[in-house]
DNA sequence: TGGAACTACATCGAAGGCCGAGGTAGTGAT
DNA sequence: ATCACTACCTCGGCCTTCGATGTAGTTCCA
């Protein structure tokens, strides 16, 4: 809406990175974790999720390693930056302005 | 996100259903009055307002007359129909249930 | 041996939302 | 006259999202 600047996607880079803020994941992980904390709610797909992984590296908010491993095929694993640290918390206090903003005006309230 | 059918704007057509909710209101007053409340937080554009508008008409959740005053421009005034206000409590719930999907992953709790 | 089901990565294209910019037009104040 | 505000509207383009599709390894079962 009102002032977002053109290159933040809405509300995934703030899921992906909240994820990410209790420990380094890899991509499919970070779905599963998204699915698992919503009870099936919000589920991220992969036409979003590797897009939207490639785009939070290219902003230096995450850092990737590759990983073999014996059991399955090879994972690149995701990690925090300090900087994607900062990000996580200035997304969040955007995201609870917004919602409750959303709130007051669904509840007919003046003031968010 | 998972489930949302691909007609469905986000959360623009609850703002402006949830203000005619309360009484009819002709396009720029809705939007003055997301603002209001707000606290200029959200500003709902016009090049975002009149398509949607026009949406809502056509999907027969809003109906419009206009009305000629005599200070200033005609006016095109909308006003809730009865599929509308089903479809306000619908988004109202389902904005409810991503809000707090949302606030569980930021949280990193599991469940909503 | 075959194959279903799952993990795990990835890209592409179509569809659609959003908004800046631009346009029209009336009113009222400087 | 010009600015500012009300009030409507459309167009073009950027961006996000996701369905479809592809690759490839693993595990389990018949």
């Amino acid at each position: 809406m009102g002032s977002q600047s053109r290159e933040a996607r809405p509300q995934n880079d703030l899921l992906v990175l909240a994820v990410l803020a209790e420990g380094p994941a890899h991509g499919y992980a970070i779905a599963q974790e998204i699915n698992r904390r919503t009870d099936g709610l919000l589920r991220m797909k992969e036409g979003t999720l590797y897009p939207l992984l490639h785009s939070l590296e290219r902003q230096r908010l995450v850092r990737a390693t590759w990983r073999e491993s014996e059991r399955g095929p090879a994972r690149r694993t995701y990690h925090l930056t300090a900087k994607g640290k900062r990000a996580l918390s200035d997304r969040t206090a955007k995201w609870q302005r917004f919602s409750r903003a959303v709130d007051a005006v669904v509840r007919g309230e003046a003031r968010a």
